[in-house]
DNA sequence: CGGGGGGTTGATCTCCTTCAATCAACGTGG
DNA sequence: CCACGTTGATTGAAGGAGATCAACCCCCCG
């Protein structure tokens, strides 16, 4: 974090997730309240924020950074539940311990309200509360929609999927066009993929090889995704919503 | 639905899910607002609620019976992303049609709130917000858990899991201790199972079999269904969370 | 230079799907 | 009352998508 970005994130009206995060609701006299009990928390990358069944003491936002809920069995089969970005909230009111582990995949910012001084302001601001009831019910709509790719898809499908949500955010986040070639950095190792789509990381990375072969997307690097034709994407991934590519 | 039924189903106080549905943290005054603008429906067994994509003009709470959110593609694939139990509620607050396919799997009488006063309730009364906000949250974990079960486990391990997933709710509904014996009859034909697990109907029968020959249950025709050990049956599902069976 | 993390690719195996036959229960109409 | 069709379920045989095990590459860093 440079200086400008310390001096940026010391006030709200500054703050880059102030008009998608649970406080875009309040109004000002409502933000001096949520203003007073913040605090900023920095993750480096690699670094769990909560884990899994342990007390946590806070909620908050990601200001910036990408960070994932997943879950892990006694045999060590995890799988991800939950991809966390810019202005999305973790924690819940009304319960002192995260059912998930949280994890830091990049360098991460999250601003951060201590749990009981928070959870009395949402019994008694319902800007708040109306906005977090909300993001919970966006979050519940896409983990629905990640039960199809989970229960339904193929694994090539699946990578489609997964290229198209990432590649949906970034462009509403950049505010692309949505039209023409798209290109952004996948946050995740391929492991991590694997965790989100339910694979093994071979899996993903002969599927990604596919999709390139096949003229689907272009790799630069590793990391580095093209996507000449989105159209052509969408139907790699068997989205019968014609999904609005800006939603 | 009997005379008795009926009668039952006028009066709020006597309602069966008084305690546990959106309505349940109203105050007196805040229940007779919501009972002014309430209405009964009943669906027969098969019978499709609401149309994926259809105008919505209500929201509600399940009464009595089970209905099935599911989401289908163009070829034909479907997953059940939700199981709707008595008190779970339908339709959000905010949008004016379902992403999903809402179907009667068993005869259902719904509670059911127009959609425009219902909105302006829950911005000027918080209880019934809050009670929401809750609710959505216990969605949003119950969904999640379940993407756990559709990535990462077996085939048995998903029967398994299912068959848990019912027998615990029912205990719940009826009081059980949760010790002993436990027996129960399934909502859901093979297919449906299926299409909440993400299998194939053949697989589903095939499993059942499996467990039913390992001793891990054992049926009476092919709906009801009897636990001799609970314990057996978690160890068969890999439920790493002790899950405290009555939760 | 060694080592480790992340990634790719190959060979083999296996669990689940697919296709298909059969069965039991039930209702319906001749 | 019985033939017939339908619906839900079971079981078998064969095939395939993805898992598993393993070798190897690239790049960065100490």
């Amino acid at each position: 974090m440079t200086a400008q970005d310390q001096k940026l994130l010391t006030d709200c009206s500054d703050c880059p997730i102030r008009h998608r995060a649970v406080c875009s609701r309040c109004e000002p006299n409502e933000l001096d309240l949520l203003e007073s009990m913040k605090y900023y928390r920095s993750f480096e990358a690699g670094q769990t924020v909560v884990w899994s069944g342990d007390r946590m003491d806070f909620v908050g936002s990601v200001v910036s950074g990408v960070a994932t809920l997943t879950q892990t069995m006694e045999d060590g089969r995890t799988q991800m539940v939950g991809l966390l970005l810019p202005s999305d909230f973790i924690g819940r009111p009304g319960r002192d311990s995260s059912p998930y582990d949280v994890v830091a995949v990049t360098d991460v910012v999250m601003c951060c309200f201590r749990r009981a001084p928070f959870e009395t302001l949402i019994t008694e601001t319902p800007h708040v509360a109306q906005r977090l009831l909300q993001m919970t019910l966006d979050d519940l709509d896409a983990a629905r929609e990640w039960m199809l790719v989970l229960g339904r898809k193929t694994a090539r499908e699946k990578i489609a999927s997964l290229l198209l949500i990432i590649a949906r955010r970034d462009s509403a986040l950049q505010g692309g066009t949505g039209l023409g070639p798209v290109s952004f950095d996948l946050p995740l190792t391929r492991e991590a993929m694997a965790d989100y789509l339910g694979l093994t990381l071979e899996t993903v990375s002969r599927q990604i090889s596919a999709l390139r072969k096949a003229g689907v997307i272009s790799l630069e690097g590793k990391r580095h995704v093209t996507i000449p034709d989105i159209a052509a994407l969408m139907e790699e991934a068997a989205d019968d919503a014609d999904g609005g590519f800006l939603v």
